[in-house]
RNA sequence: CAGGGUGGUCGGAUAGCCGCGCUGCGGAAAGGAAAAUCCGUUAGUGAGGAAAGUCCGGGCUUCAUGGAAACGGGAUACCGGAUAACGUCCGGCUGGAGAGAUCCAAGGGAAAGCGCCGCAGAAAACUACCGCCGGACUAUAUGUCCGGUAAGGGUGAAAAGGCGAGGCAAGAGCUCACCGCUGCCGUAGCAAUACGGCGGGUCUUAGGCAAGCCCUAUCCGAUGUAAGACCAAAUUAGGAUUUAUCAGAAGCUUGCUUCUGACGAGGCGUUUCCACCUUGUCCAAGGGUAGGUCGCAAAAACAGACCGGCAACGGUUUGUGAAGAUGAAUGGCUAUCGCUGCAAACUUUGCCUUGUUGCAAAGCAAUGGCAGGCACAGAACCCGGCUUAUAGACCACCAGCUUU
RNA sequence: GGUCCCAUCGUCUAGUGGCCUAGGACGCGGCCCUCUCAAGGCUGCAACACGGGUUCAAAUCCCGUUGGGAUCA
C-alpha cells in the first residue's frame, strides 16, 4: 500500500489555495494539479486554523481529516493533483461516517471540475500549436 | 446522623483490525558541497496533573573572564528554619472570620522629610462657629468688645485617648482609679512576641494614606534553544593610502617572524580602578536567502525501608524509570465492562368513559433497550515552584449534632 | 518557542484617586423648522473587558483572569 505524501511547503500551500475551492458543511476541499511533468501520485495538506479552538482541538480536526483520508484519498485521488483539505468548526464533533460521505463527495465534484479545466487547457494548446505551426517563429 | 474542614491518590479499563512519529535491525536506488530519501519489520517505544498562563527561581548559552567602588534601575518585607535558588515550602507570632475543625492577611517605618485628605464642617493638623464662664461698656438686652475654655451641639470615613470621680468662674490628664497606648526592668523564648512589675511619660503637634514620593534592611549584569556551535550551495570577497607605534632580545630568508616591556585603541546600563584578554595604518564581511547536523534529554527525579528533625527537609540503602516532533507523531472503527442520561417496561398513587390492562403524575433496586453521552485539556531545551481550568471516583485524619 | 503592548458609548477619542450619575465628535431615535429634503435648533438612548484587594472613596493604584495586537539575525 502506499502511502499518502504530504504537503510541507508555504509556497505549495498558497498555490493550492488559488485553485478550486469546494465547500462542504464539515470541511473544505482546495485543489489544483502539480508542477511537475513526470507522473507523480497525489499529495494532500492540511490546514487548521487557530480559529478553530485551542490547541488539542486543532490536533484532533487534523487527525480526523488524516484519517477520512487515508479511507477515502487511495480510492478516487487523481494523480498529478495536490490537495488541501481546511477544518472547519465542526470537524472536530461531527459524526466521522458524515465526515467522510462529505469528503468523498467533494473530492468526486472537484476530480470532475479539474477534468474539465484540463480538457479546456488541452484543446486551448492544440490551438495554440496550430497557430505556431502555421506561423513559425 | 448529617455531610463541614484539611491533606493525599487516580484522571475510564480490556481485546481486535487499519493507520502515524522516533529508535533498532534488514534491504533498495540515486549520487555528491554537506546531507536529506524510499521500502519492509511477529522488534522496542510514544503526552499531563496541569503539558496551559509565562508570574517567579535555577541549570545551560553568547557577550573573553574575574574582582572592587559610586550612580542609576528593579525585586522582596512580622520572626525563625528548609532549599541549588525563589516572591516557594515548613513551624511559630500578631490581627481578623467561624459554633468548631480550620481559614484569610504586601503584616517593616507616619517622633527623617515632602505631598494628599474632594463635598460637608468653625476647624482635616499652628482648630474654635454655636455654646459655657469671667470682666468692661451701655440704651440693662435675645446687645457690643476683651479674655478663658474644650464638657455639649452639628459635619464627616476620620475631630486631638475612653469611662467614672474629684476639681474649677467655666472647663480641661489639671489630679486620681481602671482600661488603652508607649518607655524601662524582670521572667519565658534563638526571635517575632507573651506575661508580670515600675514610671505617668507635657496622657501626647505618635489623626489617616507609604498597592503617593520616600526611608531602612536584604538581594539582583544582560540575553534567551529563533540562545548558540558546526557543515555548507548560489552570490560576494574589496577600497584608501603615509607599506605599518617605540625599545630590547633571539632566529636566519637581512627585512621579515617570534618573545618581553612600554604606548595607543577596544572590552557585557553609565563612570572609575585593578587583574586579564584582543588588536597594532584605517574602513569593510561574512553568509539575514535555500538547506542540513548538533544543541536534544540520565534528573538538585520518584517510590519503599531505616536513622535525625514537631515539620518543610536531610542522610544511608534498595529499587523504578526516562517521548523527542519541526505544516509538528497518540487517531479511526468494532466488541465487552464501568459511570451518566433518556424513554419504555415495572412499581406506587390519582381520575372516570371501569378500558380482554385507558389517561396522568411520581419513583428508580433488579432486567433488557437507546445515546457520535463520559471533565479540563496536547510535550517543543530541561528542572523546582506559583497561578488558572477541571466531570467524576477513592483514601486518611479532624470538627459538628444525637444516643450509649 | 521567546519578548512586549493595549483594552472607556455602535465608531473615534478626553479624563491629576474626590466637582464622574464619566465629557466631546460622528452615528442612532423623537420633536421643532420647511410645501418636502438637506442644513440648523431642542432633546433622548448608549460605555470604564472580567474578578479580587488597598483606600473613607478606584475608570485611575496593586494582583490575577479574558480578549486583541506588535515584534524576533
Amino acid at each position: 500500500m502506499d502511502k499518502i505524501l504530504v504537503l510541507k511547503k508555504r509556497k505549495d500551500f498558497l498555490r493550492v489555495a488559488k485553485g478550486i475551492r469546494m465547500i462542504v458543511s464539515t470541511v473544505i476541499l482546495q485543489a489544483a494539479p502539480s508542477l511537475s511533468k513526470d507522473p507523480v501520485p497525489f499529495k494532500i495538506g492540511y490546514t487548521v486554523t487557530k480559529k478553530i479552538g485551542k490547541a488539542h482541538v486543532r490536533n484532533r480536526t487534523k487527525r480526523r481529516l488524516r484519517a477520512a483520508a487515508q479511507a477515502i484519498f487511495p480510492a478516487f485521488g487523481l494523480p498529478n493533483v495536490e490537495y488541501v483539505l481546511v477544518g472547519r468548526y465542526n470537524t472536530a464533533d461531527c459524526p466521522f461516517k458524515v465526515l467522510k460521505s462529505d469528503m468523498k463527495w467533494a473530492l468526486k465534484k472537484t476530480n470532475t471540475l479539474l477534468m474539465e479545466q484540463k480538457n479546456q487547457q488541452n484543446t486551448q494548446a492544440n490551438v495554440s500549436d496550430n497557430s505556431a505551426a502555421t506561423s513559425p517563429a
